[in-house]
DNA sequence: ATGGTAGTAAAACTA
């Protein structure tokens, strides 16, 4: 009898821990351009105490590692994981959780300072999450558009090789890409554009075919003028609507099948001098 | 005909 009890005891506990396991949490990503980090914390610390997101992924942070800002992060308790170079690209993960990098930049590539500025993928309990600042590509003549289209299909490979599309997989960050004519102002205009020119756009959606879904269309599909950049260059271009939907959060399967809500927070460029980039959120409960 | 500005970091480069 006694075993009895000691079996009916275990099986009682496994499914308490099933129930813990299956129990929903909530899980919410951002995405922001800083184009200089240290000139933005007036607009990234008060926007981090509004919104509490499980993950905020940064590019353009323009700073050398040795000048990074830890601190201001750490002494609100969150866990910082970057990676620059002085003046140009930068990439960082700000997060509550326990947080393990991966990798920066491709996994074994040879030490190539740009790329580990420019992408940065880590562990946060069962979700990994690729942070990407996918080059520019200046001209489509240039060569450093032929180096933006081999950086789409060097993240599928990755992604394919390292971990496919069953698994819980985020990748987010500023894509230089709007991927449908309703992503960008004046479409027509923009066919030789390296953020709209048509083999950057199928670069971009064989990765949505193998498997992951654009976050925000899954809650705004088909819905016009809903942009994540604005050229500073520009005037009043956030009232005059001239923007592009570059920066994205795509999700596998397993997490995109949770999503609550996505939206567009271009709030914070208000606040004292613009920022060229707005906050790109995801909501999951997984 | 191809601008406009912001940031970094010290003159020009990228976006």
């Amino acid at each position: 009898m006694t075993n009895i009890a000691t079996l009916v005891f275990l099986w009682d506990n496994i499914l308490k821990l099933k129930e813990n396991i299956m129990k929903e949490r909530s899980f919410t990503i951002a995405t922001f351009n800083a184009n200089g980090i240290r000139a933005r914390l007036h607009i990234i610390l008060p926007w981090l105490d509004d919104y509490n997101v499980d993950c905020l992924c940064i590019q353009e942070t323009k700073v050398q590692d040795k000048d990074f800002p830890v601190e201001v992060f750490e002494e609100r308790g969150l866990n910082v994981v970057f990676r620059g170079q002085k003046s140009y690209n930068g990439v960082a993960v700000i997060t509550p959780h326990p947080v393990e990098t991966v990798f920066f930049g491709f996994p074994d590539n040879d030490r190539n300072r740009e790329e580990e500025a420019r992408q940065i993928c880590v562990q946060i309990a069962d979700l990994t999450i690729v942070n990407s600042y996918v080059p520019q590509g200046r001209s489509i003549d240039n060569p450093a558009f032929q180096r933006k289209l081999q950086w789409f299909s060097r993240i599928l490979n990755l992604l394919d090789e390292k971990f496919g599309p069953s698994s819980p997989l985020i990748w987010c960050g500023d894509m230089n890409v709007a991927p449908e004519p309703i992503d960008v102002y004046a479409p027509e205009l923009k066919e030789n554009h390296v953020c709209f020119h048509r083999s950057v756009r199928e670069a971009f959606k064989k990765i949505l075919k193998w498997g992951m879904s654009d976050c925000f269309r899954l809650i705004h599909p088909g819905e016009p003028e809903q942009y994540s950049f604005f050229d500073y260059r520009i005037p009043r271009a956030v009232e005059r609507k001239l923007g592009w939907r570059i920066d994205h959060i795509l999700a596998t399967a397993p997490v995109a099948s949770n999503i609550k809500d996505s939206f567009i927070d271009l709030e914070p460029r208000k606040k004292n001098k613009p920022s060229d980039h707005t906050f790109v959120v995801a909501h999951f409960q997984l």
